[in-house]
DNA sequence: TACGGCCTTGCAAACGTTTGCGCCAGAGCG
DNA sequence: CGCTCTGGCGCAAACGTTTGCAAGGCCGTA
């Protein structure tokens, strides 16, 4: 079922169907032939095929999202926002995972390159991808970043305000009293991670309160590593913090139960602020306070931002910062007296 | 950069470096000359048009997953194993999301059709889909079904056993002494709730036990909705049940809040079973007996699937099932001795 | 009537790759 | 020496769509 099928049907020419059925250049064929054709190609059951059309015009309105975690669920809202805005300038999008496996990450690329997808927007890109970013761009396609960024390649991004989420969790803390305060940090490779430390250790050091350290780690998000670093924390000699800022909501369920192993209960003994305000939670003691951020909100932006780029080329809009939120719960208060 | 590119620069003609570069043609040319363009191709940066490629050849070495909903946590680690399954056989996976929207579930094959993709594989098909399934096949591309079936369609399919995963749960409920069962559903238009509420009913009804109907809703994995159906059940007159079958986690989750608000107690007064032994609940209380799958194998199962239709198009492979496995933690015990 | 301009349509050349076919040279054989 | 066979390569026609160009018809004006 071709184009020239169908003008075959219509007595015409492959060419005039071929304008009868684009939406543009549809205002150069008759009124009347026009709408005869569009009637018999809708009868006929006939679908434009993008591959060739794609390979003549250079344009597949496909954009690709390259996640590293499917499993991550934060990811999902996000992903929902970019579709849904992408949709509505008749853009389709594909997704794809990278499981953060360098080898994996190019072989999607080259596939998506080679594809010729109009447009490629990454979600978990790490500095020691920087070199497979650029070849992107170099490759010509138009790239965005959402949720990280990398530092030191000037791209079009659009992320969370990660500096203020830790800013954010800091300030809660130290309202309540807290002055030995603790940082169970995801990754410093992610610049989320990264500001998020950032923003907290500033505003606990210019409020003039102690902040001890204990060293991140390269694994993520489990409530095993939670534990272990909470472990580790309590292990260290001299007084104990009060004020814990966890990274990632399940880090600080871990945390909480290797706490409580060594007889601390929250939040009478210690506080706790996790990150990222996962659903589904209420039933977990005690409820979390955490930051929240909006989600699908990015992943609109996101979409804005590559629309921008695509329709104004050259031009490299500027980074864009959403909002997160405190949602003050019950894992967090007053530090004990004897502090 | 195109073959003409490398041929000039090679001394060749196009179709020999067309021939040097493919896999299987490639013992047409003479070794030397095949190294010394493949050689050459690689230096300079060529990438094999694949939008080209499809459109000479009919195959786009690209297989589509449409799934419903990314959010579902369950979802994750099946698509891991579906693009690890196709990697093998040199596919990419591309990922899309309906919604359970079916206008955009429309647009979404529309699009997948037109872009020629070498198989689709769908994980959230439910009756009212048919009629696009049907389309589908009809354009004649290959289509396997994942999670989910539909009934009066012969497809191939790799599901979960539902049907055992309701019975583990009915005879676990009744060896712990349980006589008065209900189950929370989630809705029936989906075979996986179907199956499981057939399996619990069967193995309840041929233990000459008794089962207390709550009507099934459409809405699904909430744990509103479970708290909803949980009032009911505790506001229907008669003597109330003491085992609880919930399709959903987090449905028994909202379940447990709903009767801790009347005052009863888990598993004291009543006996709970969810539904996917979700990952990280750990910290929840009561700890929930729940059914677990084997999520990444159904994936990879239906990667195989699909891979088996492709290379022997004609036969439709056997459904497969994967088997669930009941996990017994806390939330689940002897009824009360009232009763 | 002649001419210029618009509207509509057809023609054909792309886009980059693949592949059947045929050509040529060299080898093997009678 | 002539024949066939084979390995290696080039030629050109596809795949289905898009689009610049031009042709033809029609209208209005001089």
């Amino acid at each position: 079922m071709t184009l020239a099928d169908v003008a075959r049907a219509a007595g015409v020419h492959s060419s005039t169907v071929s304008r009868a059925l684009d939406p543009v250049s549809c205002a150069q064929v008759n009124l009347e032939t026009r709408q005869r054709v569009q009637a018999l190609a809708k009868r006929m059951g006939y679908q434009k095929d993008m591959v060739a059309s794609g390979l003549k015009r250079g344009r597949t309105h496909t954009v690709a999202v390259v996640a590293g975690d499917l499993g991550n669920p934060n990811l999902a809202p996000v992903l929902r926002g970019i579709a849904s805005g992408l949709e509505l300038a008749g853009l389709m999008t594909l997704i794809s995972e990278t499981q953060f496996d360098s080898e994996r990450l190019e072989r999607i690329l080259n596939h998506l390159v080679s594809r010729r997808v109009d447009a490629i927007i990454m979600t978990a890109a790490r500095p020691r991808d920087a070199p497979r970013l650029r070849w992107i761009r170099r490759q010509g396609i138009p790239l965005v970043l959402a949720i990280q960024t990398v530092p030191g390649i000037r791209l079009p991004a659009c992320t969370n305000d990660d500096h203020l989420g830790g800013v954010l969790a800091a300030r809660h803390l130290l309202s309540l009293g807290h002055r030995r305060l603790a940082q169970l940090r995801g990754p410093m490779e992610f610049s989320s991670c990264f500001l998020r430390a950032q923003g907290f250790s500033k505003t606990v050091a210019a409020a003039g309160a102690e902040e001890v350290v204990v060293k991140s780690t390269a694994l993520w998000g489990t409530p095993e590593l939670g534990a272990s670093l909470m472990r580790e924390l309590l292990d260290q000699k001299g007084v104990r913090p009060t004020g814990i800022f966890a990274h990632h909501d399940l880090t600080a369920f871990g945390a909480l139960t290797a706490a409580e192993e060594r007889g601390l209960t929250c939040p009478l003994d210690l506080s706790i602020v996790g990150y990222h305000n996962l659903p589904h939670h209420d039933r977990i003691a005690p409820p979390l306070t955490s930051i929240g951020q909006p989600r699908e909100e990015l992943g609109r932006t996101a979409a804005e931002i590559l629309i921008a780029v695509l329709t104004r080329p050259g031009r490299t809009p500027a980074p864009r910062l959403v909002r997160p939120s405190l949602v003050v719960r019950e894992s967090t208060g007053p530090p004990p007296r004897a502090y």
